[in-house]
Order: structure tokens, then C-alpha cells, then sequence
DNA sequence: TGTTAGCACTCGTATAGATTGAGTGCTAAT
DNA sequence: ATTAGCACTCAATCTATACGAGTGCTAACA
């Protein structure tokens, strides 16, 4: 069990650690420490808490950095709250503020100001399209032998794909087709648009259009396929290179090459429960991301699941700060998006 | 004037150089100079060609690199044509093999082919969608305040837009307009729309919709804005990183964070000229580019510019082996995409 | 019994000198 | 015109030394 002091003196220390990036020796924690203590004092809770596991040292004389054990119990018990300063504040709320209507925009943005908030790396999963419900289906002919179909959903979503018109189909009959799906599928999900096809349509093609096997092996083409298709956005990707930490180059080859890898991103940020998660070092399970934490949070829409807000940085991450911001933000989002779409 | 045993030197050296990254010494060249000469001589030429400032020294007694002048006349006169090997060729192959259909796909995959293939970063801009043409407008109604504007052009890249519908207007006349605009605007190149809009269609919309001032505002913003958005691809970012003379952190941080800005690439790389242009080190005129070199190539359909690709490496580049792969990318990107939409 | 002063000890860092070796430039011989 | 020879330069590497921030431990103290 901790005693209040060395309570005390783990957050006096890593607050230090977080801000100055050296080990912290016990002079220093008696000097800032909010009672004083000798440094002698301090020096026998030092090596308790590092008995303990909450502490390490770089070397046999060196002053102690924070375990990944000692930031957790940091984060777990010892956050102050966290308040806006003015510029901070402004920014965010001009985030909120101007009116974006496309969904898309507004979660790039919160990527962008949360990186250059934190002066970290950010990283947002745009909602999956999948649980979103068809609004317009339109098909396009570009060519003779080509067209492009264009899938609108009800957050105003727009995919699109590009297709070689079957050989058996004019355009006429691709009309005829377009106006069969727009009537049947309007409202269903992305993520059932093949299962209906299957289920439903294939008997109205077959009682309206000639080739009808070559229109539905064509439409069942055109929607999207089950895999996730979430969108990465990344926000202050080259800050990673500002953290002492990342002096390496090869450590910052390794991450920034795993953080581009999006089945990586997703196991790792993806969480559908409400509130923050924090990962700290090894708690991520990715070798390259060992020496980061990770602190993540979702937002949605009328409380469904739509995506997630994500902070890479340093294990001596403002743990305060960011966690605050990242709550700010992914509250709002959520009322803002709520507001938006939830009525549709 | 260099003497042939001159610029045998001077290849000879900056092939080294390319390879091992070190200053070469009269030993070295001597050894592996087609030309058995001996390190004194060699010595001679060496100065005479500091002297004429082609190499560098990086101290007094050290061996010679080549200077921005060196690698000028190298690329000018020495490159040696290249050829690919199996392994190259079929990954190459399987780039233009494929049926894709999407040229922006193309595009992005050249990116990510091209800096595979060189260990450098590519950039790649996608055509300007200024200069293709309507082919079709599409607004689709996501609630009762706003909408879809769906912009689909003759190359089938499609954007769109969310706008909130003006109190005026009402789905019915959304339709009548969106038939309005699709029957005049067809074919118009996506840069005049505006124009046209001004010129003819206000007196058509006046005609046939009820608060034709709110409609014709409200179509004006739909239409692309005239600055340019040809779209920005990177591949292999971190492959800066592989590189020895990028091992100071600072550099790369300016370099990378250089290369997000859109406008900056443009300004850098866009060149509507045939054939391969080499920016080497201060030619390319941007403080943090002064260590690399930029090989830029246009790509065009039927003849007509569309975009460029390139290649941004140190200085120190594989130069013959990267203008052979952007040589022979562009030209059968040009192919392809020619085949693909010159008929349209 | 908890706290503190004192002191020997550890170890990373910084500094200065010595050594090495790859490379040059110059001169004189071929 | 070429080359062998040699003195010279300078970065890089090693070695020795000093410095200092920090520790752990012991003994004294309140």
C-alpha cells in the first residue's frame, strides 16, 4: 500500500518527468514537493516506490523515471482536472462552431485541431459507412463501356465506383435498373444491400429487364463489401518527431510505418464503449508502439457507435491535458453530429 | 573543357558516391576507374575538377563528393540507359495489367508502385478535375434543410458537396433545377460553370423556378471554386527516413512537414511540358528541399497534360534508375489512361 | 519511530590530449 | 604526361581525468 507521501511524491515526480523529459532525483521533489521533505526523506519513498515497481531508474545514480505501472496508477488516481485556457478554448470552439455539413469535414477537422492542440499525433475513425442506410443510388454512364455508381447514405456520405458496363445492358436498361434499386432499397443498410439484392430483387429484375442475370451479378458489384471501410484520418503526424523519445530514427521509421497500416489502427483504436480509454506503452501489444500511449474515445450519433478520437504521443504524455481535450472534443462531436443527422 | 579521363573520374566517383555515401578518395577511383591510372594522377584531375566546381570537399583532407554542378553535368551527360530487371518489370506489369477502371486508382497506385520500386518518396498529383467536363449533376435531399450536390465528370471522378437548402426552395424545385443544369451544363469544362451560369442560365432559371435569385445563388456555390485541386498522392514517406544523410531529425521534420503543403508541391512539381525534368538540390528553391533532388514527369491523355508524378530522394540519387522508372511509368500511365477515356 | 544530516560511492557526461588512418598537395623522378 | 614519395591535414577514435547529480546507508536527532 502507498502512503499519502509517496502518493505525493509519484505525482510530484512524474508531473516533473512529463514536462522536463529527465530523470528526477530527490532534491527536486523536495524543492517542488507540495510539503517539504528532506531529500534524504524522499530518497527512502524513492526506492520504495521503485521496490514497488512504480519507479525505474536509467542508472544505478540516476534520479527515477516513471514505470509504465507508475503512469498508470497516474492516470488512474492522480489526474487533476484539466481546464481550457482562452486560446485553447476559441479554437475549439470555432471547430464546433462554423457550420460543416459534410460529416466527413468535421472529423478531419478535429483531427487537425487535436494534433495541433496537443502537439501530438492524432488519429480519427470517420464513421463506418457499413451501419449508415442508402439514400440515392445513381448510375452514371461515362463511356460506352463504362459508368460510375454513386451511392449517397443518409449522413450525406457520397462512394463511388467505377464499373465496365456488361455487354447484355444499354443504358436504358440501366436506367430502368437504377430506378428499381432507388424504389426497393432506399433506407436499408449499407451492410445489407447484397442480402436484400439477393433476397428481394433478383425476382423484380427478372419480371422488368431482359438480361436480367448479368444486371444483378452487375449491381451485387456495385455495393459496398462487408470489410470495414472506416476512414483514417491523421492529424500532426511529423510532431512524433519533435519528443526527445523519438531521437531514434529507426523508432520513428517503425512507428510511423505501423501507424499507416489501418487493420493495425483499427485493432488498436477501434472501441465501441463510451468513456477514454488510455493504453500506456506495452498495454498497446504493438512492438512499435511500445514506448507511446494511446488515448482514445468514440463518439456517436443519438448514442450509436459512430467512431473514434485517438491521441498517439510519448509514454510522458500530458495525461491531464490531453485526456481533457480528447473528452471535450468527442462530447462535442457527438452533440454536434446528434444535432445534425439524428432526425434523418 | 574536362578531358575524357576527366569525366571518366567524375562518373566514376559520383557512382560511388550514389552508392556508399562517403567521400572518395583518389585510391578508390584508381581501383575501380575503367581506366587503370594511378592515385597521383588521378589526385591532379581531382583538383582540377574542384577547381572547375564539380566535387566538394567536406574537409581539407578528405576525399571528394560531388558538388550540385557535379550532379548537373552528370545527369546531363553521363546517365547510362537503364534497363529493369525480371522482378521490376513484372511488378511493373501488374500496374497496367489490372483492369482498373478508377483513374484516380491508377494514379494513387503509381504512387505507392513507384516508391517501392525506388526506396525514395513519390508524389503524385491526380488531373485537375478543372479541366474535364460535366457529365452529370446530381442532388439528392438528406433532410429537410440539406442536400448532396453529387459532381460527376467525363474522366468519372465524382465530388460533392453537403449545403443546406435555402428557405425559399423546395425538393420539387431542387428537381426542376437539377434537370435545368443537367440539360445546359453538360459537357462544360467543371472551370466555366460558373461562367455559364452567370451568362445563361439565370435568365432560364428565372423562367421556370419561383425564387430564382435564392436558386441561382445557392447553384453558384455548388460549382468547384477556380483555384486549382488536383489531388495530392505521396507514397514511401518514410522512406527519407532509410536514408544517411536524412539522420538528423530536424531536417526531416522540416522536409515532411514542407511536403504537406499542397501548394507548395504544386508550385514545385507541376509541369505541363513533355518529358523528365531533375531539380537538384537549390534548383528546386525551397529551403527544405535543398538537400534532395525532385524528378518530375507529366502524364497526359491523348496528348493533353493531366497530372505528374515524381520522385523526391537525396541528392545522392540512383538517377539513371529512377528516370528510367518515371520514364517508364508516365509513358505507359499516358497509354492507359489514353486508351481508357480519349474516346469520351 | 519517523526524519534528517553526512558521507562514501556510482556512473553518465564533458573535456583534453594522444593516436590513427584515409586522404590530400606538392615535388622530383621517370 | 605520369607516377612515386613524402609531409601534412583533419575527422574519428580512444584514453585519462575531472565533475557533478544522484544514490544508499549509517548514525544522530526529535
Amino acid at each position: 500500500m502507498l502512503t499519502e507521501r509517496q502518493i505525493q511524491i509519484l505525482r510530484v515526480l512524474i508531473d516533473d518527468y512529463i514536462i522536463n523529459a529527465e530523470p528526477v532525483g530527490s532534491r527536486t521533489i523536495s524543492k517542488r514537493g507540495p510539503i517539504q521533505y528532506s531529500p534524504a526523506t524522499i530518497r527512502n519513498d524513492l526506492a520504495d516506490l521503485e521496490e514497488m515497481g512504480y519507479l525505474e531508474k536509467t542508472h544505478s545514480s540516476s534520479g527515477r523515471i516513471p514505470s509504465e505501472k507508475g503512469y498508470r496508477f497516474y492516470v488512474d488516481h492522480l489526474l487533476s482536472p484539466f481546464t481550457f485556457n482562452k486560446e485553447e478554448f476559441e479554437q475549439l470552439r470555432s471547430l464546433f462552431e462554423k457550420k460543416f455539413y459534410e460529416i466527413e469535414n468535421v472529423i478531419q477537422h478535429s483531427a487537425v485541431i487535436l494534433s495541433e492542440l496537443t502537439n501530438y499525433m492524432s488519429i480519427v475513425l470517420s464513421p463506418d459507412t457499413q451501419d449508415t442506410k442508402l439514400k440515392h443510388l445513381q448510375i452514371v454512364p461515362i463511356s460506352e463501356r463504362t459508368a460510375v455508381a454513386i451511392i449517397v447514405t443518409d449522413t450525406g456520405v457520397v462512394e463511388n465506383k467505377t464499373f465496365t458496363i456488361p455487354d447484355g445492358l444499354d443504358v436504358s436498361e440501366l436506367e430502368k435498373m437504377m430506378n428499381i434499386l432507388n424504389e426497393r432499397l432506399q433506407g436499408v443498410p449499407l451492410l445489407h444491400l447484397q442480402n436484400k439484392m439477393m433476397r428481394e430483387i433478383e425476382t423484380v429484375f427478372k419480371s422488368y429487364l431482359r438480361n436480367y442475370e448479368q444486371a444483378v451479378a452487375m449491381a451485387m458489384t456495385l455495393f459496398p463489401t462487408q470489410d470495414r471501410k472506416e476512414k483514417v484520418y491523421y492529424g500532426g503526424k511529423t510532431n512524433i518527431l519533435s519528443q526527445p523519445e523519438f531521437h531514434d530514427i529507426e523508432k520513428v521509421k517503425q512507428l510511423l510505418e505501423a501507424i499507416e497500416k489501418e487493420d493495425l489502427i483499427y485493432q488498436l483504436i477501434r472501441h465501441e464503449s463510451e468513456g477514454i480509454e488510455v493504453k500506456i506503452g506495452k498495454e498497446n501489444n504493438v512492438q512499435a508502439m511500445e514506448d507511446c500511449s494511446l488515448i482514445t474515445a468514440s463518439y456517436s450519433i443519438g448514442g450509436e457507435y459512430m467512431g473514434t478520437i485517438a491521441i498517439v504521443g510519448p509514454k510522458r504524455m500530458e495525461y491531464t491535458r490531453v485526456i481533457g481535450l480528447i473528452d471535450f472534443i468527442s462530447k462535442n462531436l457527438s452533440n454536434h453530429l446528434t444535432e445534425q443527422y439524428q432526425h434523418i
